[in-house]
DNA sequence: ATTTTCCCCTGCCGGC
DNA sequence: TGCCGGCAGGGGAAAA
């Protein structure tokens, strides 16, 4: 569900209240939530951590220790991350994990379909922490993510450019959401093969990625369903689509009924019209 | 190497 | 009303 605006959102949230203070206590109570390692020890492991900063690639949160170790938080599909400023007044559905600050606000990482996951990072420059920053490729925000890059990653591709943009290695932080939104806007049509695309229509998706997460970052992300902001606040976002989960609907663009498909194992929406199938050729003369 | 399929979980919705 | 299949925004492993 948290795409990179959702996750965004959640970190500046999170940023406000917990820079600076210190985990007074760790309780892991779902030990999927950890796996493979031992939920006891991980609550150790945190208890007294000092926070400096809360930083993202993609969808992954970086909760930073000041003595460079860290809390790396992935939500996957339905996990929340709530702030309270003190103990919750009734149990939160789904608690999989709590952390107690020192100032008495609790941190609860919610997840009723256990797909989220929290993992102990050692410091700063240990081969498995840079392993880890393999794992993910350049953010989408970054301004790492060119469009020449867009292009290089996708050169000679066979796969469905909807499958690529969703690949985190190519570009980190676009979800099923914005991936349709983006396609939607830059004019391509989610099955074109990757390296089909032309030099224009790689610029395009670039600038309509960009334009489709800073929107959704403004609005404070999508909430058409479970998402939750770390206040347990909806985004707008979701009243913003213009192709996604509007399938039967007029095209904003040109009127077209949107059609609905599935494209990299997901629900995939688009404009037949505004999105050909083939690639328009300028007749030439 | 790349592409495709399967799987992890639970909740929810529509159809019968 | 109740049961059941299908679907859901994530990613990783295994298979092709």
């Amino acid at each position: 569900m948290p795409e990179l605006p959702e996750v965004e959102t959640i970190r500046r949230q999170l940023a406000q209240h917990l820079a600076g203070r210190t985990i007074a206590g760790a309780r892991v109570l779902d030990p999927l939530l950890v796996d493979p390692e031992d939920p006891r020890a991980f609550e150790q492991r945190l208890a007294g951590r000092v926070v400096r900063e809360i930083r993202r690639t993609g969808k992954y949160l970086f909760i930073e220790f000041d003595d460079g170790e860290a809390l790396a938080l992935h939500l996957r599909m339905t996990g929340q991350l709530l702030w309270t400023p003190g103990e919750p007044d009734a149990p939160t559905p789904y608690a999989r994990a709590v952390l107690g600050m020192d100032d008495g606000s609790v941190v609860t990482f919610a997840d009723p379909r256990r797909f989220g996951r929290a993992w102990f990072l050692p410091a700063g420059r240990s081969a498995r922490r840079r392993a880890w920053g393999a794992r993910t490729g350049v953010d989408a925000m970054s301004s790492g993510f060119t469009a020449r890059r867009l292009g290089a990653s996708l050169d000679g591709r066979t796969a469905a450019i909807k499958a690529l943009i969703l690949d985190q290695r190519i570009v980190a932080g676009v979800g099923n959401i914005y991936a349709d939104e983006a396609l939607f806007r830059a004019r391509v049509h989610p099955r074109r093969p990757g390296g089909s695309l032309t030099q224009a229509e790689v610029r395009r998706l670039h600038r309509a990625i960009r334009d489709r997460l800073r929107m959704g970052i403004s609005v404070g992300g999508a909430s058409f369903d479970r998402y939750r902001d770390a206040h347990g606040g909806r985004g707008g976002m979701q009243d913003l689509f213009l192709v996604h989960r509007r399938q039967g609907e007029p095209c904003p663009r040109c009127r077209t009924t949107i059609e609905k498909g599935v494209v990299a194992q997901r629900g995939t929406y688009w404009c037949p019209r505004c999105q050909p199938q083939e690639v328009q050729v300028q007749a030439a003369c």
